[in-house]
DNA sequence: GTGAAAGCGCTAACAA
DNA sequence: TTGTTAGCGCTTTCAC
């Protein structure tokens, strides 16, 4: 009811089509020019006050919402942050987009999000949709290690901060969580616990993240004394979900010499394994020990407890949005690379939980 | 390096400032008019084979993307949609995005995603945004319970679809998922078991989903001829998250009578309760039976594993935009109202899982 | 088959 | 202090 009386009055000059009303209405139905309107809500101070009243009156006796394309085409600023990132159902991502959101969204940004599922494909489709929106920047995770498709992005004058990921060279922005640390953080925890024969269920070496924590536990091999080559069973999946950890078991028990320990890549993964392991009846810890990585959410109560590598999140979000916007804030802007450490948080599907703190090598 | 001979093509005619290729460039350096231009990318069959190559090669040349800023201020659609829910970081509505995203991407749309967790102020501000941004649909969880500046908002021309919401008479789209029958799928499951003292920790009642659970289980517990004011504990949070539902568990054992069996609004707040329990040295299901909502993706992981009431979600997310994309396709459209049926998942915590199935009132 | 021109809604520079 | 005007980049008649 209330609301007919609305679109009526906002339809009373236009046509039939619900017309959008536009600043000329609100200018017209307060008797003054179309400048002095759009001073009201661009230059308040320098309209005197009561025809400022009167616009303000007729702005919302219209209705009248300002039409954010037109005021980027005059203006060059969309208002939206692009988002591209591997998986938004992935917790990992969706806490760092939270984490971006909340120091954007008092900046007046609106976040365009995208999921590329790990497609170069789809990835290629929504830089490209992103640009043509004008994204006032983009925090990205690429699924392609060439980062040249961004690096020309950037140099086309969209900042973009690269979400953990290292810059490599080119002039860009990242916030990364160190992944060869937390690699080898993960395997140097099962080789101290004993293992010598480690299953590291691994996603694509295209990924960054996944070639950094391999390296990482490959390094802890050699610190160990140990042939990473031997005692490091490497099992790629093509996707770092709860389905291909799942898919993966049957490979994993019938490996030989079978691993007493299992790193994942992810937490998803992990989880996926804990369930296929379950299923089989294999014990975990007792018979396979089992790290995972992110530590999200559920991570601390899984059955058992996954142990698993922390990254944060959240600040990991908020930081890239914050290089974002410095580097749009005008002043002169170097790009720069902020790095978090990760964490090994041991609970009891690694059957490190009763032991004592380890000391691993640096 | 071809970077670089990228941008300074593009910048050879505008002055120093890297400014962006428009396609009256493009024009230019095919030697056609503009509108020849534009013909090529809207009109191609229109402009003969040669012309038409000329452009596509200057197009390729001087990295021309079309600004759909512009494109929208013509053509009156912004090729975005917005998704306003009331926490990404939760997996239910992050899963719940994702497919929305898939059935929308191919039609070209991109997502603006907002949380709005759960403040209504957050949640008019990012309606006003989203309407500035002229987004051509919006799908959304309302915080609130008054949904007039949602019909407002359909009625100046934004097709919207609630998301896991009633309409409620008013004339919108909906995807919804029985809630009171979740509801009551959880509680008659308690009360199956031979729970007479039951807790509910449920979000504010406000919030529809969480009033209709409620409704369900307080029938449930009349079906079974119990008095749901004596049977039924409720407890109300301020959010649905994992914090709020450790915080709780103070409370719940101090109640008198205290319960022994809990049933909660969500999982994330089910896991919250679990940990807070577990902590406390309660057994699960042993001294308290628990029951979540929403079956995420780790409620089967948890220890125990998580008897919940599972929803659709990503199912959720994909009807919502395809009623959005039926709304738009022009043909007439009459409002519809998806209802999926929720589906009790017995696991460990409630200690059901152990019995026989149980026939439960309809 | 191609070009010229109007205009989408807004801001900002300039005039009055 | 207010009004006028020239575009921002694009699509889309309408002539040629």
């Amino acid at each position: 009811m209330s609301v007919c009386a609305d679109c009526q009055a906002a339809d009373s000059s236009p046509a039939l089509r619900n017309a959008r009303v536009t600043i000329r209405d609100v200018a017209r139905l307060a008797g003054v020019s179309l400048g002095t309107a759009s001073n009201v809500l661009n230059n308040p101070t320098v309209v005197a006050a009561p025809t400022r009243l009167r616009v303000l009156d007729a702005i919302a006796r219209t209705g009248f919402v300002r039409s954010t394309a037109a005021h980027q085409l005059r203006v060059g600023r969309s208002l939206t942050v692009g988002v591209l990132l591997l998986d938004l159902a992935n917790p990992f991502f969706a806490e760092m987009v939270k984490g971006a959101e909340a120091v954007l969204r008092d900046k007046g940004y609106v976040l365009m999000v995208c999921s590329s599922d790990e497609s170069p494909d789809q990835e290629r489709r929504y830089l490209r949709a992103l640009e043509e929106h004008r994204v006032d920047g983009l925090l990205t995770t690429p699924v392609e290690r060439d980062l040249k498709d961004l690096a020309a992005l950037a140099a086309r004058g969209i900042p973009t901060v690269l979400l953990d990921r290292d810059a490599g060279g080119l002039g860009l922005c990242s916030v990364t969580v160190d992944d060869v640390r937390g690699g080898e953080l993960a395997a140097s925890h099962l080789i101290a616990l004993g293992h010598t024969v480690v299953a590291f269920v691994n996603g694509p070496l295209s990924i960054r993240q996944c070639a950094d924590r391999r390296q990482g536990a490959r390094q802890a091999f050699r610190h160990a004394s140990l042939r990473p080559e031997r005692a490091m069973v490497e099992i790629t999946v093509p996707a770092l979900s709860v389905e291909q950890g799942e898919k993966v078991v049957e490979r994993l028990l019938a490996s030989i010499p079978r691993p007493t320990a299992v790193m994942c890549a992810n937490d998803l993964l992990a989880l996926g394994v804990l369930r296929g392991l379950t299923a089989a009846g294999i014990a975990v810890p007792g018979e396979v020990a089992l790290v995972g990585y992110d530590d999200v959410a559920f991570a601390a109560m899984l059955s058992p407890a996954l142990s698993s590598v922390r990254q944060p999140k959240y600040e990991l979000g908020a930081s890239a949005a914050m290089l974002f916007l410095e580097e749009v804030s005008g002043e002169e802007h170097e790009h720069r690379s902020v790095r978090f450490e990760p964490e090994l948080v041991v609970r009891a599907s690694s059957g490190g939980d009763k032991t004592t703190a380890i000391s691993l090598p640096t």
